[in-house]
DNA sequence: TCTGGGGTCCTAGGACCC
DNA sequence: TCTGGGGTCCTAGGACCC
């Protein structure tokens, strides 16, 4: 017998996930999942988008990530929760802890998605994950769907047949009957890009990529093109991997409450992001080689520029002041909507070669740097602020007060000691 | 109606080196 | 004299995923 491949994924997860806490933990009664709800970021500081919906929404087709105020004209009705990302967090690992009762080669796709590799650990596979998706649902209270198949495109595809809280296999023998007939959009890895270049082949279910010579492909989608045809014809051989990759890049951005019009906020933003980010990186042991900013203005046109660093770093400081040379080179003076930071070529030695002009007493910063996150890891993020943060007057305090003293408020600690307990 | 935030991978042109 | 070819790095842009 060959591979067997699980993938698992959790039901409308983020309004599950607030469904189930609102039951079980807040003694309510009412069930977000029994009618026209969803979890929607806040339209106020302009994070309005639909992160989740549950099935009763979805016949309004409403749409993850559309605008709320886009799902409030298709269902007035519709009951709105705010995101809880620590609860989401402690959800997906209580998910773990169950899934690893059954194999310990288990991938974590994303908060809400594993695959399993389950060969040689059932005779039944399809009967194992049935038992597997009710223990979720009797210790836990969601519903997961699990797709069952020999690589793991196929059992993600699986997985997304109907819903809720169902198994469906799709082996080799059944992608033409399950997979063939489907909108090639709903292949793994086909965009809207791709549907469209595609719709005009005359490509427009799975079953006809599958047959489109290699040819006509790749002159239309390059590398791509024949990637998806192997996969609208089930072949993936890629491994389960229990480990994730380490990062390629680091990236942290933000929409901002108000538009942004000078360049002192700006650079303000831009610190907060660098002070996150570069946590990030020392708490990985990691330093970059590239910087890059992205801006969004006011007419959500985005533009970005990067520069390359003589030397990798992990330093806010520095970091920083390569994010503000790029903004300076790229701002038109457009009022901004969005600002990020985004790095690139990771290295791992920690061992950072002080060039003949480096510029920063490195080792100085560096130590200064570590100490602060020491004491955020032990007394909180609130513990220590820069003084840009705490003395800003007027309108600027308000936007330090969205950055939370420069901690954007998403990657805070998560606090994991209050476990889901059913 | 007014569009979040975190990633990965691919392509392509130009600079530069041998 | 006036030009090949391979390799790597940098920058920019596009597409896709959850």
């Amino acid at each position: 017998m060959g591979r067997v491949i699980f993938h698992v994924d959790v039901n409308s997860a983020f309004l599950s996930w607030e469904a189930v806490y609102r039951l079980h933990h807040l003694g309510g009664t009412l069930d977000l999942r029994t009618i026209p709800s969803a979890v929607g970021g806040d339209q106020e500081k302009r994070h309005g988008i639909i992160l989740a919906k549950s099935i009763p929404a979805k016949k309004y087709k409403i749409q993850t990530g559309e605008p709320v105020a886009n799902a409030k004209e298709k269902c007035p009705e519709l009951v709105l929760v705010p995101p809880n990302y620590e609860l989401y967090q402690r959800s997906s690992r209580a998910l773990l802890r169950i899934l690893a009762d059954y194999t310990d080669k288990i991938e974590q796709y994303s908060i809400d998605e594993a695959f399993m590799d389950m060969t040689g650990c059932s005779e039944q596979p399809e009967q194992t994950a049935g038992e597997l998706k009710e223990r979720v649902y009797r210790e836990l209270g969601f519903t997961v769907n699990v797709g069952v198949s020999s690589n793991k495109l196929l059992a993600k595809m699986a997985s997304d047949f109907q819903k809720p809280n169902l198994v469906h296999t799709l082996w080799p023998g059944e992608i033409q009957m399950k997979m063939w007939g489907l909108p090639v959009r709903e292949l793994f890895s086909v965009g809207h890009a791709s549907e469209k270049k595609l719709a005009a082949l005359g490509v427009h279910t799975i079953g006809q990529l599958a047959e489109t010579p290699d040819s006509v492909l790749y002159g239309c989608l390059k590398s791509h093109g024949l990637q998806i045809k192997r996969f609208a014809n089930g072949l993936d051989d890629s491994p389960v991997a229990p480990a994730p990759p380490p990062n390629k890049g680091y990236g942290n951005s933000l929409t901002t409450p108000r538009d942004v019009t000078d360049r002192e906020t700006a650079r303000l933003f831009l610190l907060s992001l660098a002070e996150t980010l570069s946590a990030r990186l020392r708490a990985d042991g990691a330093m970059i080689r590239t910087v890059e900013i992205s801006l969004r203005d006011c007419h959500l046109k985005f533009s970005h520029r990067q520069r390359a660093l003589e030397t990798p770093t992990d330093l806010t400081v520095e970091i920083h002041e390569a994010a503000c040379r790029c903004f300076e080179e790229l701002w038109d003076g457009t009022p901004l909507r969005h600002l990020g930071i985004h790095t690139s070529g990771v290295t791992r030695t920690m061992e950072r070669q002080l060039g003949l002009f480096d510029r920063l007493d490195y080792e100085k910063y560096r130590c200064a740097e570590a100490a602060v996150d020491r004491l955020r890891k032990r007394y909180g993020q609130d513990i220590i602020k820069r003084a840009v943060f705490v003395e800003a007057p007027g309108e600027k305090r308000v936007l330090a007060d969205h950055m939370g003293g420069g901690i954007s408020r998403e990657k805070r600690r998560v606090d994991y000691t209050k476990e889901i307990i059913l």
